[in-house]
DNA sequence: GCGAAGTGTGCAAACGATTGTATTTTTGTA
DNA sequence: TACAAAAATACAATCGTTTGCACACTTCGC
């Protein structure tokens, strides 16, 4: 069964296929009543737009690339479809693709996406990116760039951003409120803005409230399950927290790991506090206190960015997303 | 900064762009001189195929489509892991949609990848899809098409399955063998196979114990928290049965809520299992017992089975991957 | 009733890669 | 050396749309 093509359609209205073409588009050059003529045949013999062949002659496509660390992430996933809620309806589709947090993987994702000639490119960095040149090259081809969350702020583009600062810091404030004395801080890699935030907002609330800021309680190698436990483990045994920000809830579930191993009660002796808020958070033993992102709001505000800057309107957008503090178990000191 | 093309490299090289073309493809008829001299020009001046073009000329692509209900369910997205692990190496390109559980989503995908002359379709069908034209559709045109998971047995594809009828059974002989005596079902769409199979292995253990099987205790809407809930509040107020079976996480976690909430102790008066394996169901409380289904491998089978599929290979494969029963605090009953 | 706008279509050349066929070059052999 | 066979490359059409430009036809003012 052949496709039916614009070609086909003009050869049994009798006009041209640039009329055709012009007609599907809407361009007033052509009368309504061929427009009309047009659309009812279209439909009629089940035209399907070749968007490949379009795009080759446009030299660029109806379809926005995404790179995500990786979709199963509560948040990631949030964004998406927030992203697909905005972008859809416009009538462009979303191409997604997960960098695992490998920067290889990354730049091959873009690559990809170029060589689909994408209309635009949305991304949040993997936590391993430490170079940026694969982003610069899209901004020197002009390609359409929309960074979130995890931005490096030195590229031109819009960048929609979580408020990290605060929700660390409305945290870490709310674990000395509750009592504990040596709050300690696992964060994640550094070289991102979000992780970096996430540690001044913690900075911040422990100056402020007079306590001693001590280096020594600041680990910031990377925040899985894994690299949780490990942590913990190792700061139990050394510099003696009673209480941990951590930079995600997978971090925090770690240190949790560890507690339950060594014994320690939570909240009683030892308070947590995560982020992102996790679906795990409010159902695990004891549940989690999180940070808590609206990703999908992200998502919308994301798209609309990305389809003010493919119309032109505006190219560098900064917005900021708040966070908000849920307070569970974890930290219930009394 | 323009893009470099096959007829930029034919110039410098003062060979025609066919010869380049079929260089780069590693076609024999080129001299291995002429290859490398290609090969190496392609790399200085930084060509980047144009897959647009390609796929325009060659009528097809090599990017997969993949239609899942959500990415953000932990079993999905370890599919979609595990066929980026065997389509990227092999040089294919994944595009991830979300049908939503809605079939005007799922066809609308369906459409969109069509119109992205995609090379092949990947697809789970959401719970609400009751009519498969769309999939036949792809049949006809002779479009390689995968199903996993959520499949439609009519159509005629590789199918690759989790074997839902055994770790049904598995879980309802626990739950008896664990002395709960009303054990009933909470399932999804009957109209999908999976949903029918999880109904089917918990009949087929019901019967083999020579339990009762009532139709009372046999719930088959939908499978969310919110569906489980209400599921639940119903059946204690009316058919009182002393433990369910889910054919979700989530459905399950929902009837814990409902449990919890009519302070019913879970596992002493009421027995829980699961399916899915969700993340949070080792760390929930109480902790939910659950049938685990190996995601990352039916990804890799789903892949390969495409793959063969588009080379021709052969078209019809079923695969069963196992399941396999992972009993936690919900059902320990002593 | 004549030129000037204005309106609706058609023509043809792109976009960049692929591929069947034709042509040239090289190789081997008598 | 000549000539056929084989190897390497060139030519040109094609995929389906889009779009600048040209052309025909209508309408209108003077």
């Amino acid at each position: 069964m052949k496709r039916v093509t614009i070609n086909d359609i003009a050869k049994e209205l009798k006009v041209t296929p640039s009329t055709v073409s012009r007609a599907l588009a809407g361009n007033t050059r052509v009368s309504v009543k061929t427009r009309e003529l047009v659309a009812a045949k279209a439909k009629e013999m089940g035209y399907q737009q070749n968007v490949i062949a379009s795009a080759l002659r446009k030299g660029k496509s109806d379809t926005i690339g995404m790179v995500v660390p990786r979709i199963n992430r509560h948040f990631f996933s949030h964004v998406i479809s927030g992203v697909e809620e905005i972008l859809n309806p416009a009538g462009y589709s979303l191409v997604i693709c997960q960098s695992g947090e490998s920067f290889l993987k990354e730049q091959k994702a873009i690559d990809m996406l170029l060589a689909n000639q994408v209309g635009g490119i949305i991304i949040s960095l993997s936590e391993k990116t430490k170079c940026f040149d694969h982003l610069q090259k899209l901004v020197d081809r002009n390609i359409p760039l929309v960074q979130f969350d995890r931005v490096h702020n030195e590229i031109s583009c819009s960048k929609i951003l979580n408020d990290n600062f605060n929700g660390a810091y409305l945290a870490t404030k709310h674990l000395i409120k509750s009592g504990y004395k040596r709050i300690g801080h696992v964060g994640g890699s550094q070289s991102l803005k979000a992780y970096r935030e996430r540690y001044l907002g913690y900075s911040k609330a422990i100056e402020e409230e007079g306590l001693p800021v001590d280096s020594a309680l600041v680990y910031t190698d990377a925040i899985t399950r894994e690299s949780g436990y490990n942590t913990a483990i190792k700061a139990l045994s050394s510099v003696k927290p009673d209480a941990l920000f951590c930079a995600g809830d997978y971090c925090a579930l770690g240190v949790i790991d560890a507690l339950k191993e060594k014994n320690i009660s939570v909240p009683d002796e030892f308070g947590v506090v995560g982020f992102a808020n996790e679906p795990f958070a409010e159902l695990m033993a004891p549940t989690l206190s999180s940070v808590e992102q609206n990703g999908f709001e992200m998502g919308t505000r994301v798209a609309s960015a990305m389809i003010k800057d493919i119309e032109g309107k505006y190219k560098e957008e900064v917005e900021v997303i708040p966070t908000r503090l849920i307070v569970r178990e974890s930290s219930w000191n009394k």
